[in-house]
DNA sequence: CTGTGTGCAAAACGTTTGCATGCCT
DNA sequence: AGGCATGCAAACGTTTTGCACACAG
């Protein structure tokens, strides 16, 4: 995702509207690295802009995402999460405390065998890897 | 996931009871490649067992996946889907027709970065690839 | 015979949609 | 002034739950 100035500007040019709203959702996301929910993003902005409906978030989140400046992951078996960051990366997930972070791509590079991509042209890709973070590792 | 007559002996031991719409969901999901979801897997049953409900379909699932029979992927953002295969192995995901398929794990090992891993400990990853499969990529 | 499993109906959950009103431009 | 955005309420699709009845052991 770009700064929310970059975004402002990039929804003035869709001929977009600028909300006070929308503007709380932008900060929010703005270099975010916890990967909120709907939900997170909702209770935040609640308590900025308190009359702020949970469609507009939603509405919004949607016109992000399909703007490419946001993406949606779907790694949580109970809700969406979103992510400022659209370049390839990757993520790490604790099992116990349920802590989303990321990885950036660097050396992780997989490779599939050579006969599946006779089967299948691959665009994209993404590693979960889950496991426990230092926190809950001294706690258990 | 074990065979059925298998995964009956591990019922018995449990006390757990064997019922005709349980079987049937036992052969729908052994050596079952397709990770089907729940609906799938009712609708299939259904034809066998006609008065089967998904209730019923949902509560052996989960003592399916509580058992580690199977798994519970969550890859679709639309609904689960479940995987009799408990090896740790991959998917490609097609982005056009949505079919899964798997990949065994063999040459395709990640390295964590030696900072991450003082951070988190992994016990498993997963990777999804997304791209266009052979079938798909002709229609295009 | 006992208690676990079933299946209905209803609830719960996150998310989406229709629509009248509000407000950015 | 015009039209897009908002927010309510209702709908949605998937999954879960409570409960009376059924049936495997």
């Amino acid at each position: 995702m770009n700064t929310v100035d970059n975004l402002v500007e990039r929804f003035r040019s869709k001929k977009l509207k600028i909300t006070p709203q929308r503007l709380g959702i932008f900060r929010i996301l703005e270099s975010n690295l916890q990967h909120p929910s709907a939900e997170d993003i909702f209770s935040k902005i609640k308590k900025i802009y308190p009359t702020v409906s949970f469609t507009t978030v939603y509405k919004t989140l949607d016109i992000l995402e399909k703007m490419g400046e946001i993406l949606k992951i779907t790694i949580d078996e109970e809700r969406k999460h979103y992510d400022p960051n659209t370049n390839t990366h990757h993520h790490i997930i604790c099992l116990m405390c349920n802590k989303i972070s990321d990885i950036e791509e660097e050396h992780i590079r997989p490779k599939l065998p050579r006969g599946i991509l006779n089967e299948f042209t691959p665009s994209s890709y993404h590693i979960s890897f889950y496991g426990t973070c230092k926190k809950c590792h001294k706690n258990k």
